[in-house]
Parts: structure tokens; C-alpha cells; sequence
RNA sequence: GGUCGGGUGGCCGAGUGGCUAGGCAGAGGUCUGCAAAACCUUUUACAGCGGUUCGAAUCCGCUUCCGACCUCCA
């Protein structure tokens, strides 16, 4: 691979020469939702941006497997491992099936993620559809001494672990804060340490999501199931573990701590977080409730809407900012953005009808590219990339107002250029490109008000272009024709 | 309380020891029947206080404010 992709590795704390255990092969996991409920914003965040990622790698010509769960079993409303099952919970709710509600919201995360127009993962397992591969896991680690069971649960022995393994390498805590701050243990624990966790919880009689184990029946913890999917269809090793930084601490310390305890091993070659959505400043989360879903921001019917936002212009707005900082989220900002947005697309549709005019043109082209490069390079700087590619939004408009000269071998690489960073790395889309048949009969409205013009029959022509704005659709004269879009 | 990350112009948001990020908004201009778009020019910055340095928004220290994690969340 002829490239210097760098990468913010949370494991090292610093940016890292990305090289792949196996060139070109690259494995990638990254934690999915819990589907008991809707996707908001911010879970969108985390996969827009390992979207850019995996679009990005691809683009390098890496052969990358993407896997990507989708819980559906074990995870508990409280993470001491206590509380009700949530999806047990929501299904008392709604009256259904715990895996109606499965289906239910896993349909609603991909009807989601389509429209933010994500590319699929590879692999996209269940936590259901891998129990045995997640009891099979406990077992290892039991035998190798890492577990215990009492009464029907097994718990991981973190402070065994703790004694030949960097527990908290994640993170960079110290135990000894975590164990001070850790919320007192209640009577009936039967853990053994307070930072225990259970890899196999024993069932109540009434919970209903059940399976049988070497410990009798029960469900499997929230942790195992990465550990488990991501070992089963990437290996003991793989290149990248992702997920949102919210998970850094608990999550994925605790799959670190028990891939090394079942295989010996660093799960992950490369530790990837993704920052959060916030709103007015404070973290965008479902307990929150400052969460917006699909249809309020499409619609815009949520209190702190303004108006609503089509699925690009958020897309956009999302890299704008680069993956590791928070993003404030707000009307004003979400405004911004969404001229931007249509200010990228209105170029890119002129792209086509660009003319070579010149036998030689000294634009720089090469030089633009390689910042384009750079800034990906740079840990996937799609701010800057798009600051860029507002190089060349700017050329491309000079050139189509015969502003700027430009030879064939130039034009053809401007396209490829804009073909490649603003559809397949960004993976961005034109929301508003119509039919053919629409596009037609624009044109014959165009050609009888530019007849009207001609004649100078004002009154006709504005007529036209009035009642069209009132329908959303912009004219735009100029010298080489009108152009049309819609607002 | 502990750990970590931040405070950049009207808004969003990059950058990071010396060279205009970018988008949106504002101002002026070119073009145009008018308008819009486009293009050109342009105003407003780096939380505060010290220190290091020829030079700091960028490094160091202190102060202050904000956020995240330590409890379910991407």
C-alpha cells in the first residue's frame, strides 16, 4: 500500500503508522446498538464516522471485513450486572415478543443507517445467534482460571487477572480509584471482587430470553458477545476494534480482559473512539432525553428543532467535524451545514457539463489531490479534506462561468478527484436529484421562459420563476443557460 | 472526589512554535432586465495571568469555566 495512513491508537494514547497485521487484508470490528429502542443522532454519529473509516480504508484498495453486531440478548439495565433485561422490559411495554422487539428496532437501525446512506458491514452477527460460540468462550476462560461460578453465574475474575495483566491498559485508570469509587456491593452479591462481571448470568424464573449452559439456564453478560463474534470472524487477531468512546472504560476494557484471558492475546491491534453528539454541550443520550429521532429530524418536529434536516445535509454536518472531537449539535450549526452541503452538490452536478477549453491549463491538480490524501491520511481529517474539496467546488464554478481555462487531462482529473472523495470516501449523495422525466419537463419550462426573455416579456418570465420559487425551485441564470435547484 | 479531554472570530469547526483552514452569516464589488447563483475583495480570533523563546493561539505553570468517563447509553 503506497500510502501514510496514520490512526489515533486509544491503546498507545497517540497516532499510530497504520500497518495491518496481514497487508492487504484488514479486519475491523466495531460495537453496534442494543436494539430495544430507536437509533438517536448520536448513536448515527459513532457509525457515520466508521463508515468514513471502512469507506476510506477501502479506497486504499484494502480487502476489509467489517464486522458489526447487533445485541440482542444479555444486556442489562444496570451494568452490575443487575436489573431487568432491557429488552424483557421493553417487550412487557409494548406487549410483544422480546425478539419482536429485536426485529422491530433492528429493522428501524438499518432503515436508519440506509438513508445516512452507510455502506453494510460485512458481517453483521447477533448476540442470539451465538451462544454456544459465548459459552464456549466461559468455558475457556474458566478453565484457564480467569472465572468462577457461584450459584448459576460466572463471574470474570478481574483482580486474579489484575495480577499478570494491565487491566485498566485502556483507559489508563488506576485500580485503586476504581476500587475506591466503585458503588458499594449490596447483600446479595455474590461476587467476589467489587470489579468482577459476569460472563453468564444464571435466570430468574421469569425471564424469558433463556438458554441452557454447563452452569444450567441463563443468558449470556453483556461483554462476551464482542469477544466472542469478533474472535469467531476475525481471529484471535485483528487490526481495529471501534466503537463510541463512552464504551472505552467498561466495555471494551472488560473484552480486552477476556479475549487476553481466553486466547492470551491483544484482542485489537488498533483501539478506535468515536467522540459524542452533544446538545447545547451536554452528551446527546437516551437517558437524557435529548435524543432526536429519524423522523423528528427529518420533520423537524422535535422541541429543539427549527425546521427539518435532510439525512446528506447531517451526513455532512457529521464530518465537518473531525471523529474524535465532540460535535455540538444546533439549528444554526445544522443550518450551516446544510448550505454547504447543497453548495458541494450544486458543483458536483455541474461536473458533467464542464468544457476543456484550454490546450493547457496550469491548474494544480496533483497538488490539491495530495492534500486531499494528507488529510485523510492524518486520521481521517474529513474536516480538512472537505475544506479541499472547496478548492475545488471553487474551480469547478470558475470554469463553468468561463472564469478559468482548463485542458481535457486536468478537467478528467478534477472528476475523479470529486468522484472519489465526495461519493466514495465521504459517501455522500445528491438528496435532490429527480427523475429523468422531471428533468424534462424543467427543461421545457426553462426553454419557454428564456423564449419570454428573449422577448423581453418580463412579466411572463418572472411570472415563471416566481410561481416555480413558490414550488421550492430555484433559477439561476447566467450567461451559459439556466440552471435549477431546489431549496 | 478520581481520571481524561476541552475553552479558536456572530455561529459551526480545523490547525498547532513564525506562512489566509474551510463552511455559514455580515460588508463592498463584478456579472445580470431584475433576482438568485457564481466569482473577486473584506471586517470580527485563539478563556485569563505568568513563564520558556528571536518569535506562542500552538510548549510549560497557575487560575477559571465547560464537558466526558468512573452507573445504562455510540
Amino acid at each position: 500500500m503506497d500510502h501514510q495512513l496514520v490512526l489515533y491508537n486509544t491503546l498507545t494514547r497517540k497516532k499510530e503508522q497504520f500497518e495491518p497485521l496481514n497487508t492487504p487484508f484488514v479486519g475491523m470490528y466495531v460495537c453496534g446498538p442494543t436494539v430495544y429502542s430507536d437509533v438517536h443522532l448520536g448513536n448515527c454519529r459513532t457509525f457515520v464516522s466508521f463508515d468514513l473509516i471502512f469507506r476510506y480504508l477501502l479506497h486504499l484498495g484494502y480487502k476489509v471485513r467489517y464486522v458489526r453486531n447487533i445485541t440482542d440478548a444479555g444486556h442489562l439495565e444496570g451494568d452490575n450486572d443487575e436489573g431487568d433485561d432491557k429488552f424483557a422490559k421493553k417487550a412487557k411495554l409494548e406487549k410483544l415478543e422480546p425478539m419482536e422487539i429485536v426485529q422491530k428496532y433492528t429493522l428501524g437501525f438499518h432503515d436508519m443507517l440506509r438513508l445516512f446512506n452507510t455502506l453494510p458491514p460485512s458481517i453483521e452477527p447477533t448476540a442470539t445467534g451465538h451462544i454456544i460460540e459465548q459459552i464456549e468462550m466461559v468455558k475457556q476462560i474458566m478453565a484457564n482460571g480467569y472465572a468462577y461460578e457461584v450459584n448459576g453465574t460466572v463471574y470474570f475474575d478481574v483482580e486474579k487477572y489484575t495480577r499478570e495483566h494491565n487491566y485498566t491498559i485502556l483507559t489508563n485508570r488506576k485500580l485503586d480509584d476504581m476500587l475506591n469509587n466503585t458503588r458499594e456491593l449490596n447483600g446479595q452479591d455474590e461476587k467476589r471482587g467489587r470489579l468482577d462481571f459476569a460472563l453468564w448470568i444464571k435466570a430468574k424464573p421469569e425471564h424469558i430470553m433463556r438458554w441452557p449452559s454447563p452452569w444450567g439456564i441463563g443468558f449470556p453478560g453483556w461483554h462476551i458477545e464482542c469477544s466472542a463474534m469478533s474472535s469467531k470472524y476475525l481471529g484471535e487477531q485483528f487490526d481495529i476494534h471501534g466503537g463510541g468512546m463512552d464504551l472505552a472504560a467498561t466495555h471494551h476494557t472488560n473484552e480486552i480482559a477476556q479475549s487476553q484471558a481466553c486466547n492470551h492475546t491483544q484482542p485489537a491491534k488498533y483501539w478506535m473512539h468515536t467522540n459524542m453528539l452533544t446538545v447545547n454541550g451536554a452528551r446527546m443520550s437516551k437517558s437524557a432525553g435529548n435524543g432526536f429521532l429519524p423522523a423528528e429530524l427529518f420533520t423537524g418536529s422535535h422541541p429543539l428543532l427549527d425546521r427539518g434536516y435532510s439525512p446528506m445535509a447531517v451526513r455532512f454536518f457529521m464530518l465537518q467535524a473531525h471523529y474524535r472531537s465532540t460535535l455540538d449539535f444546533s439549528n444554526e450549526a445544522l443550518d450551516a451545514a446544510d448550505k454547504g452541503y447543497r453548495r458541494l452538490m450544486n458543483a458536483m452536478a455541474l461536473l458533467p457539463k464542464l468544457m476543456a477549453t484550454a490546450k493547457k491549463s496550469d491548474i494544480r491538480i496533483d497538488e490539491l489531490r495530495d492534500r486531499c490524501y494528507a488529510a485523510m491520511n492524518d486520521d481521517f481529517n474529513s474536516p480538512v479534506l472537505i475544506a479541499e474539496l472547496f478548492e475545488a467546488v471553487r474551480m469547478i464554478n470558475s470554469i463553468y462561468d468561463g472564469k478559468l481555462a482548463v485542458d481535457e487531462p486536468i478537467l478528467e482529473a478534477i472528476k475523479l478527484l470529486m468522484q472519489h472523495f465526495v461519493y466514495d470516501v465521504l459517501g455522500l449523495i445528491d438528496d435532490q436529484a429527480d427523475s429523468d422525466d422531471f428533468e424534462k419537463i424543467m427543461e421545457v419550462v426553462i426553454s419557454l421562459r428564456n423564449e419570454a426573455k428573449k422577448n423581453k416579456d418580463y412579466t411572463a418570465s418572472d411570472r415563471i420563476r416566481e410561481g416555480l420559487s413558490a414550488m421550492g425551485i430555484q433559477l439561476k441564470d447566467s450567461k451559459e443557460g439556466t440552471l435549477w435547484n431546489k431549496i
